[in-house]
DNA sequence: GGTAAATCGGACTTAATTGGTCGTACATCG
DNA sequence: CGATGTACGACCAATTAAGTCCGATTTACC
């Protein structure tokens, strides 16, 4: 299947949550959480990853929270995929990392036409910024 | 994860094989299984999926096997996923398929701009034909 | 007609991934 | 100090993907 984890979508809509508070105060984990139905500790989980890619700053502690690290105009989808996912969207297998990595290998005849495919999507996930899904 | 699920990866390089050994003799199963090492048993499957489709026809018996059913410059890539997984490559479960496909519906805030990611992805797939990766 | 080679198709099992939960530790403000 | 927040790893549950098995059917050829 083709699609988003549900953590990618929870982490959208959370940064994007974020990315439209900027300027004002921070965001609670808890408040997002109410406010879209997700999980708290799941969500807790994305945006901690989210922290450690510096896409958003965590300030703990009482008065404690979530807010943007960088300008939005900067931050691409994809790299929201990766810091989640931990990996950036690939379709396929063969493309994955190392030339070792297809298993077939020579007998994979339909890596290099995926490539195009590939290219294709990476750019509609990489030209859309946070910015304008805000 | 966004990737093809290994069904797709073997339909792919399957027809495209089907498609290479156009008109020559039919192609088995088990010839495409041993080739490039896929398990038989699945790729039976995967093909029958595709031979119900009407993306190539199954010759049964002695000398059965499989041969192409369209000009592959009228094969889209999108259509022969959709003929393996049953539905067409969506990326986020909102844009699936009635309105109420969305669980969060009014507070999911990403679906409008995950549509135009959906429509260049729909795009990659939908514009490479069969013809271009034989 | 019998047999071997092939597809057909459903039921089943196993493996992998994803989704979600829990418990505890740490930081910070008042 | 205590309330309120994040940090983080271990763990369990649910879903999906991957693979297997087995009997049925079709058909070419001897």
């Amino acid at each position: 299947m083709v699609r988003l984890s549900k953590k990618v979508e929870y982490g959208l809509i959370a940064i994007r949550h974020i990315a439209a508070h900027a300027g004002n105060d921070i965001v609670t984990a808890k408040e997002i959480s109410d406010k879209y139905g997700i999980p708290y500790d799941l969500l807790a989980k994305v945006l901690q990853r989210l922290s450690k890619a510096n896409l958003i700053v965590s300030h703990q502690g009482v008065r404690g929270g979530y807010s943007l690290a960088l300008d939005p105009r900067t931050v691409h989808i994809s790299t929201i995929i990766h810091a989640i996912e931990g990996t950036a969207p690939v379709i396929a297998r063969c493309l994955a990392d190392g030339p070792a990595s297809c298993e077939v290998f020579d007998a994979c005849t339909i890596k290099s036409p995926l490539t195009k495919v590939q290219a294709n999507i990476e750019q509609a996930f990489g030209t859309m910024t946070l910015a304008e899904i805000v």
